[in-house]
Parts: structure tokens; C-alpha cells; sequence
DNA sequence: ATAAACTTTCAATTTTATTTGAAAGTTCGA
DNA sequence: TCGAACTTTCAAATAAAATTGAAAGTTTAT
């Protein structure tokens, strides 16, 4: 019934669900500890706030750092350093974006066009011109999704849901 | 240099992809190799190619089965099932993207009302200002990716490309 | 009703990913 | 240059996920 409990439930099942995608459980958390937290925190304080190792701590947030997802932020005259999360929703849907696809995306379509320069040959029985038709299909339409992904990397907000969601 | 070998790299590699990405290894390459099959395969066919065992098989084909990208495919004259992919890239995305949405998206929605609606208080204290903002914000914002995926689902592959890529 | 042909389950094992924490490394003020 | 304050690394431990394969379950033809 207060914001501090809405807080604990967050981070608390936001780490459930990041863990269901595939982002581990302490990144997930701290993520989520950051994003609901309005000023910088140090390390010591994350490990103390979510019970983790000074190990663990410090490599998801480097993790997040690297997703731009949290910023280094340093206070004059102290020695530490803090961090405070990205809290604007729409950035931060395009550094996730922006990530996945660099993760996802690219990977893929750097294999399809591997296998179309290197290997697919010329045969014509039903199988090979299956093969070789799903390699091209599948590389045209993740080129698309590349496009994709730019075009929503570069719109704005509000245009891009102007645009499809009414 | 045939198509053979190409079919070989790709589900290889579509295995390591898949699973830098969440997705099992054995379902990544059961569904890359359907996807490079002209006809459907057996049980039995599937895990000689790949050397799988029966079990992790037959649950990688089920798991495939309610994501919607491969069915079942009954032979006159024999008791064995066979199993063939959707080969039609663009349905096969939309079963890919309704099912990340039942899993990723939803899950967090229901959370995010959940919130909003049992604990967020009224307290004017900065940090609980904060909480609250990033819930609204955060569950808005969810809602639009939800519009989205639906407006997505309802396109057409055409449509979609046109309206964003040119 | 039986048995062969086939599919599903699941406890045990193996593999992979995450976490720990102490040691090594770095930075900075005096 | 020293050492306190802080960060990073990494080998070992733990936890989680994937895989195995034999046993149990199901279906179908006779």
C-alpha cells in the first residue's frame, strides 16, 4: 500500500521475468533497482539493497553500462563511483533495440550472406532449390527487419505510435 | 559449394545462434533443419541427423509445436508421425512475435497493473514521486508495444514494409 | 485381448550459466 | 612513493538448464 512496497515487488519480479527472457536474474534486479531509483547508488549499496557479491555486482553492472542502460556518475570529493539508470522509457527502449539487434540481428544476417556468397550452389532437384530458396527468403526478409529496426532506432516517439498505433 | 554443405553451416550455426539467444540449441537446429527440408521428417529421421536422443527430441518438437513452427504431418499407410516447418518466413515471424509477446510482454503488463493498481500510494516525498512516475510511464509505454505487436499481427507483410521501409 | 509400433515421461546425469569472495589491480591524496 | 580506498578479475563453488535413455504409456491392426 506505499511506493516503497511497490518498489520491493518490482525489482523483485522484474528479476522473475528477466530471467524468463534470458537476461540473468542480477542484472535484471539491479536494472530494476536503478530504474526505480531516483539518485545515483553506489556499488556497496546495490550489493546491500539486492544481497549480492561485490563480483556478481560489479559485472551485471558493467553488463548494463554496456547496454547504456546505466550511467557512471561522479560525486566531487568522494572516491566512489555511482550509478543511475537511464529513466526515460522511450531511450530506453531504443538502447534495447538497439542491443538486441547488434546481439540478434546482425549475427544472422552476417551468416545468411556467408552461406549465399560461399556455398549455395546451382543444383536443381526439389531439395537443393528448397535449401536455397529459404536462404534467400530468409536473408531478404531479415534485411528487412534490419531496416526495420533503423527506421525506429531514428523515428521519434510520438511519430512512430502516431504512425501505426493510431 | 552445394546446397547440401549449406544446409549443413546453416543449422549448425543457427544452433550456436539460437542459443546465444535464449533459445535451446537442440530446438534452434530441429527448426533449422525442418526449415532447410523440403518434406516433413520422423521422429527418428530428426534425431539421426542431428544425434539427438529420443527425449530431448520429442520435447524439442513439441516445444516447436506450440510456438506454431513446425505441425504434424500424417503419412497414409504409417503409424509414425512426421513433422514439417512452416516454410512461409513472414507467418513464421508473426508466430514468433505473437508468442514473444504471450511470454515477454504480457507478463510484464500484468505486472506492471498489478502495481498500480495494490500498492502505489500517495506519498509526495521525491523517491516515491519517482516510483510512481516509472510505474505509469513504464506500464503506458508497455501498452504501446502491445498495440503495436497487435498492429503487427494484423498487417499484412506488404503493408508493414511499405509504411516503415519505403 | 494381445502385441507390435510408436510416443511420452521423468529421474539421473551432464553441461552450461551464474555467483562468490579473496586476491590482484588501479587510482589518488598526502 | 606509500598506502588507503576503491574496482576488477578469476578459479572454485553453486545453481539452473539441457540431455539422456530406459520405462511407462498409448494407439492400432489383427
Amino acid at each position: 500500500m506505499n511506493n516503497q512496497e511497490a518498489k520491493i515487488e518490482f525489482i523483485h519480479t522484474w528479476g522473475i521475468l528477466g530471467s524468463q527472457w534470458g537476461i540473468n536474474r542480477s542484472m535484471a534486479q539491479i536494472h530494476a533497482l536503478l530504474l526505480m531509483t531516483k539518485n545515483a547508488m553506489s556499488t556497496e549499496e546495490i550489493m546491500g539493497e539486492l544481497q549480492l557479491s561485490r563480483g556478481n555486482a560489479n559485472m551485471n553492472i558493467r553488463d548494463l553500462m554496456n547496454w547504456n542502460l546505466i550511467y557512471k556518475q561522479i560525486k566531487a570529493g568522494d572516491r566512489k563511483e555511482y550509478f543511475i539508470a537511464e529513466h526515460d522509457i522511450w531511450t530506453i527502449a531504443t538502447r534495447v533495440v538497439s542491443e538486441r539487434k547488434r546481439r540478434e540481428l546482425i549475427p544472422a544476417i552476417e551468416l545468411l550472406d556467408r552461406i549465399k556468397k560461399d556455398e549455395l550452389g546451382g543444383e536443381k532437384d526439389a531439395e537443393s532449390v528448397h535449401i536455397k530458396d529459404m536462404v534467400n527468403n530468409l536473408g531478404d526478409f531479415l534485411n528487412k527487419m534490419d531496416k526495420l529496426t533503423e527506421f525506429m532506432l531514428k523515428a521519434e516517439q510520438s511519430l512512430l505510435f502516431k504512425l501505426i498505433v493510431k
